[in-house]
DNA sequence: CTCGCTTATGCAACTTGTTGCACAAGCGAG
DNA sequence: CTCGCTTGTGCAACAAGTTGCATAAGCGAG
C-alpha cells in the first residue's frame, strides 16, 4: 500500500492534479517510490472511493480544467497510522547484480559497456540530487531536516551505486 | 523476465528441484533478486515448456523423489542473450525513506524505534555477508572474481543502508 | 502403528506494477 | 481555419510478486 501513502504525502504538502502528482514522482518523492501517472490516476481514484481524498472544488470551473484533489481528515490519519506501522525493509531488486552472477556461466561480453553506461546514469542522478541539496537545503540548516534526511538517502544510494559499478568497471575485462 | 534468468543461472552453477532453488535464493542470488518459493515453481513450469530446462532423469525414481532440474542448449543461450542485453536500473522502492517523508507532514512519533530495528536487520544482514565473503573469498583471490563482486555489492548495499539510517537516527527526536 | 511435525510441491486469488492504447482539449504554424 | 503537436486523463490487458491454503510423503516419538 505504499504507493497509496505516498499519494497522501504529496498531497498533503500540496494539493494536485494527478499530472502534477505523475511530475513531483519522478523528483523528489521519486528518490524512494516511484510511479507511472497510471498508477497514479488508478489509486487516486481508489482512494477517493474510501473516502480519503475528494476532488478540490474550484471557483470558475472552466472548460480545460484540471481536478485537483486534497486530502480529507481520514486521509491524515490513515497516513499518521502508517508512519507508526512496522514494516520490514524490502529486499533489493536489481537486474545487473543477476547478469553479472550469470556472466560467471555464460561469459561477460558486452557487459563492460553496461556497466559503463549504468555508471553514467548514477552519475547523472547523483549531480541531480546534488543540485537539489545545494539549491533547497543551503548551510544555514534551513530547510525541513526530515525532507533533507530523505535526500540524503538518495545522495548515498547513487554514491554506493557508483562506487560499486566502478569496481566491477575495473575488474571486467575489455574495458 | 528477471526472475528466469535468475533461475537459468542458479541452475547451471547446480541442477536442483524447487525447494533447493529458494533456499539458495534465500542466500548468495538473493544478494540482488529474491523469489518465493511459488514464484520458481511458476517460473520453473513456464521455463519447462519453454524447452529452456527440463527434468533431470533419475537413474532409480525412487518414491519420495523430488524433481531436479536442468537447463537444456536453449536456456543457456537465452541467458547468453540477456546478458548482452541492455536494461535500465530499477527505480529504488523503499517504503521507509517515503515515511520519514510523510513524517514531516504528520509527525514523527515511533519513527525512531522503527530506525533502530531496521539499522539492526541491516547489521545482522551485513555480519552474515561479511562471514560468506571471510568463507568463500579468503584473500589468496581464489573463489571466482565474478561472484565476489556481486557479494561486495551485498556488502557495500548494508554498509549505504547502515549509515544513512544511521543519520537518520541521530537527527529523528525521542531516541 | 499412528499422530503430529517437517519437507516438498503446487493451485488460486489477490495486489502491485507495466505497457499500449484511446480520447479530448489547447496551442501554434502554415 | 485546420492540421499536427503537446498536455492531461483514463481504460484494458498483461506481467510480476504476494498470500493463503491444499496436498502428499517421510520421519520420529510415544
Amino acid at each position: 500500500m505504499s504507493l497509496q501513502h505516498a499519494i497522501l504525502t504529496a498531497l498533503l504538502e500540496k494539493p494536485s492534479s494527478g499530472l502534477e502528482l505523475a511530475r513531483r514522482f519522478d523528483r523528489s518523492i521519486g528518490y524512494f517510490w516511484s510511479a507511472t501517472h497510471q498508477q497514479i490516476y488508478r489509486e487516486l481514484g481508489k482512494l477517493e472511493s474510501a473516502g480519503l481524498i475528494r476532488e478540490l472544488p474550484v471557483s470558475q470551473p472552466a472548460r480545460g480544467q484540471r481536478k485537483a484533489y486534497e486530502v480529507l481528515p481520514a486521509g491524515r490519519d490513515e497516513l499518521a497510522a502508517w508512519v507508526r506501522r512496522s514494516e520490514d525493509p524490502r529486499p533489493l531488486r536489481d537486474p545487473l547484480g543477476l547478469r553479472l552472477r550469470a556472466a560467471a556461466m555464460v561469459g561477460t561480453e558486452g557487459l563492460a559497456a553496461e556497466v559503463q553506461r549504468h555508471l553514467a546514469l548514477h552519475r547523472k542522478q547523483l549531480a541531480e540530487f546534488e543540485a537539489i541539496e545545494a539549491r533547497d537545503f543551503p548551510a544555514d540548516g534551513s530547510g525541513d531536516a526530515l525532507q533533507h534526511l530523505v535526500l540524503r538517502g538518495g545522495i548515498e544510494m547513487e554514491t554506493f551505486w557508483i562506487k560499486w559499478l566502478t569496481e566491477a568497471a575495473e575488474r571486467l575485462p575489455e574495458g
